[in-house]
DNA sequence: CTGAAAGCGCTTACAG
DNA sequence: CTGAAAGCGCTTACAG
């Protein structure tokens, strides 16, 4: 009992250390070491006083310190848009599975698709020396990410590609998920087609445009240039965009809706209106086959993106040497209804 | 340039430490330190040449370090049922919002509803010596804790009371919200209303059951054993429970689900039967307006839990001495269509 | 089987 | 204004 002071004063907010319970069971630290990390080499006897002493004295190990001595922390960063967004559960939950059979934690945060949050956030998180990093990204340039990608810290981007670095990546197929939606959309008999998506900076906004244009290019179709918004996702921004497509002498017979929150939208458009309009939105949602008409969507598989980029990750930090890969994920078109309405005026 | 071989050989996984950009500023520790932390007393020319020796080496402080050395982690854990729940969404998102402003960062988990790895992820959020934790019990005995409690990590139950253990706790108002829907029902018209919830070990269920109770005992009205089933909410389980409740000769007219699992499911029964059948659901969740009928719920504020419960425990961490409290949130009635179909036989 | 010494990368308390 | 020494609580490398 040397270490009097600290082994009584169990005082609120003192911890007692591996020394503590080293003096309580009148052994040396490095016995108490390998006791509470399971190593080979104590005697029953000695083991049990150990344990006594941890026991009585509540001790449990400091993985801060630990980590300080071991390098690595055994934590990932996932960097998203919104922890409160739906569509991000799913690819959550699957990182946080994975990150947990690696035996390591989940540190995560929302960029609210603003850059500088991104960053700040990001960097936070290389301060804290994570392992590795699973980002949605906000922002279009990702070199301040250099330093700490030389410096071992494994970086996965998910949903959208680095910008201005080359790093592994895994994306939704899109391009190939929008220009099925069109594609149906004509087949379906619609000739007038709507698409109403997110804010051009965002990579899969213009990957789903390019999808759309390239459905209407193949089918002979042109493109009157009010036909397509791009902006916001508030509701009333798409309110707007879908009333200036739906007004005039041509109006669209069908919209495709660019993401999960447009096509909430979009459904509670159709729901006010008189007339029937084909509707095929990018992001499948719970009870889109419950409203009237039950609605056809692109669905994106999330949880499999999450669940193969923290793979991927960890394969990093297993320490394959291989180039920067980009992975695509598969999209499903389910058809429920919405899509398969035929135009107005055939 | 003492420490040459770390300074010069920048190999993967090696960072530079304030050690390293001394010697290459050809400053002492502290002084590094100082520019670092933005305190004052350095010379302009000082900080300048330090300030060259933090950018050429890539250096970024090791926040591991000084965590050990300060004391707080600047970190809070948040363990719920599952991050893929969109009912935890807005929760999880308000928990990040307010840890950001007190300048923490989050450590997130799942429980799996699963008590055992509720513990398992708790106390290795302890290890890490998060300044505190928010949680969603899955267990109902968190007398695990005290050690941790005692030690100084603030801790705060939401949404079902911590067990067997005195603790902060925010709450929904489960019975008065269940107590409410039932009394609207009974005001449509309704004498036979079934009642399906969660597992009875969660108390929230316990809550809304006695809620049900509550309303149908003040209304006169006796309960018939088969109305009320709580167990699983897995659909094939929930579905069971609905074809028993309308099974016979006097089936239910009328349905209370107990949260959004069960009333997803219970919102596919309806759309499947040929009459109508009331329904009111515990929780809110996106397009409940959509849907045809509209659905009625009792709308619990998530977002406000979770800001609350966050508040509360950056109170603790503050120091604020008072004991354990129990905050209610209020719930909401929102009446949309279902929960006012009259009952078919009167 | 056991333990004393050194060190992980910082901050604290102190002295110039 | 500046820096050398000690220490946060562990693990590593080594010696008995």
């Amino acid at each position: 009992m040397t270490d009097t002071a600290r082994g009584t004063a169990r005082r609120y907010g003192t911890r007692p250390t591996m020394k503590d319970v080293a003096a309580r069971a009148g052994v040396g630290l490095k016995t108490v070491s390998r006791v509470v990390n399971g190593e080979p080499g104590v005697t029953p006897d000695t083991e049990r006083r150990v344990q006594e002493a941890i026991t009585t004295l509540g001790f449990r190990r400091n993985d801060s310190a630990r980590i300080l001595r071991k390098g690595r922390t055994a934590s990932i960063g996932l960097v998203l848009e919104d922890l409160a967004d739906p569509f991000y559960g799913p690819l959550n939950r699957a990182v946080e599975e994975v990150a947990r059979s690696h035996g390591a934690l989940l540190i995560n945060g929302s960029s609210a698709e603003d850059p500088a949050r991104e960053q700040e956030l990001v960097l936070a998180l290389c301060a804290r020396r994570v392992d590795g990093l699973v980002i949605i990204p906000a922002g279009d340039d990702h070199r301040y990410l250099e330093p700490e990608i030389a410096a071992g810290i494994a970086t996965v981007f998910v949903d959208r590609p680095a910008g201005r670095i080359d790093a592994d990546v895994v994306l939704s197929d899109s391009f190939g998920g929008a220009r099925e939606a069109v594609a149906h959309l004509i087949a379906h008999g619609h000739r007038r087609i709507g698409f109403i998506g997110d804010q051009p900076r965002i990579h899969t906004a213009m990957e789903r445009l390019r999808g759309y244009r390239t459905a209407m290019a193949e089918a002979g179709l042109p493109i009157d240039a009010s036909w397509v918004a791009l902006g916001s996702t508030a509701p009333e921004r798409v309110r707007a965009a879908a009333a200036a497509m739906l007004a005039g002498p041509e109006p669209v017979t069908a919209l495709f809706s660019g993401n999960n929150r447009v096509t909430v939208t979009a459904v509670r458009i159709l729901g006010e209106r008189p007339r029937p309009l084909a509707l095929v939105g990018f992001d499948d949602f719970e009870l889109a086959d419950l409203v009237s008409p039950a609605i056809t969507v692109v669905a994106q598989d999330a949880a499999r993106m999450g669940r193969t980029a923290a793979g991927l990750l960890f394969r990093r930090l297993d320490g394959i040497e291989e180039p920067p890969c980009r992975v695509e994920i598969p999209t499903r078109l389910i058809t429920r209804g919405s899509g398969e309405i035929p135009p107005e005026d055939v």
